[in-house]
DNA sequence: GAGTGGTCTAGACCACAAT
DNA sequence: TTGTGGTCTAGACCACTCC
């Protein structure tokens, strides 16, 4: 084992069994570098990638802390739909519903930081598994990000492959709520009239710019994240 | 800047504006050392930092590459609810509503992997932010894993806090969801009859074994869950 | 064998914190 | 002032891949 592993694995079991307890110092890198006969490079890399981890908290000057426990914190991963219904073995469809060439209203013009009435691209798809309506993508789109998106082929691809591919994404900024859906959506999706939806609402950056900003509909009924980790 | 941030910032750049695209080799170590008049080790830590957040794949022998464009992952940080409140300068209360030892049914005995008719403890508490309910959890607990469970002072902390405390958490598993809620979890969160819920229903796992069982209800109008990356 | 990444060293200088 | 972490170097040896 490399010796900046035996010293991560050192100061794990340390921790794990109880004997450096959460805040508290532990002994500074020259002591370890002698207590385990490594040059202080090694010991760094050990401890700041423990750090790095969340295990330890360093401040230089000070000292290495035993790292307060952390949260839960949950990876939930938004893959590209036609992918994850495919992955799940059944076929996948859209429905291009709309596509058109629209201006911003004072609360997209916020959101993408443009001035009011600026022009922006408009497109609604309803995705489909196995001829059941799972999402509708209701999408507004940057044109100085992705200035062909009125000619895209939405048919062989999706929006969201399409955007990865023109712009290299910066950042992501989501929440995640359950709606009653507006009567459009819940007529694309044909689901029961008392049928919640959970929404995922995903604002993309790219370039130092908002590149999209995307309102996805999914029926209670028929869609849920999961993850694991 | 420190040398090997300039390194990794120049990497950024290139894949960013596409000069350096996916899966394509970018200069060696020795290269790129000459290139920023800096040593070996410094490119090296530049490279192996990148290739640990997932930028570049490192082959021993044969080079780095830019790595294959991945989904987008978000994170959701599922906070403890008393911080999560506490942090937005608001004041969080809960109330105990059950405490009681039961018998696992056959759908829970399957997520505890434990025989049906297995003794669990299940405990219902409804959180309130600023004395507006904003959570009920639902939660049944593994005995074998927190024996004390039902003397557990409800008051002073939740019961996430608890089980953090007494058992390792070695993983999750969660789905997230839009429900309309049962009549008395809408009774509880004093929410309107047609008012959907986001749930989250998490299962952690401790010691091998599964230590609780948690179902989340949030109202749709007072909760939802936010992140960026 | 040539080229790559993986690791390690012994020393150095710096910024910062506690005293 | 002393001790801490943050960074960097110039060289070294190794394991691995590819030709």
């Amino acid at each position: 084992m490399a010796a900046f592993q035996r010293v991560k694995s050192y100061v794990l079991e340390r921790i794990e069994t109880g004997q450096w307890v959460e805040g508290s110092a532990i002994p500074g890198e020259e002591t370890l570098a002698r207590t385990f006969a490594v040059s202080r490079m090694t010991v760094n890399r050990a401890l700041r990638e423990l750090s790095a981890e969340g295990v330890l908290h360093r401040v230089q000057g000070s000292g290495t802390f035993v790292a307060q426990r952390k949260y839960q914190s949950i990876v939930l991963e938004i893959r590209n739909i036609a992918d994850e219904v495919a992955a799940r073995g059944h076929v996948h469809r859209s429905d291009l519903q709309l596509l058109e060439r629209c201006r911003a209203d004072d609360s997209l013009a916020l959101q993408f930081n443009l001035p009011p009435q600026s022009v922006l691209f408009h497109s609604v798809v309803v995705h489909f598994e196995n001829d059941l309506a799972i999402q509708v993508e209701d999408r507004y789109v940057n044109p100085r990000v992705a200035p062909d998106y009125l000619t895209y082929d939405f048919g062989g691809h999706t929006a969201n492959e399409y955007l990865m591919r023109v712009a290299p994404l910066q950042g992501v900024r989501f929440t995640l709520e359950a709606c009653m859906p507006p009567p459009h959506v819940r007529t694309m999706l044909a689901c029961d009239t008392h049928e919640p939806c959970l929404v995922l609402k995903r604002q993309t950056l790219s370039l130092g710019q908002t590149a999209s900003v995307a309102t996805l509909w999914h029926p209670a009924s028929r869609y849920q994240f999961a993850g694991s980790f």
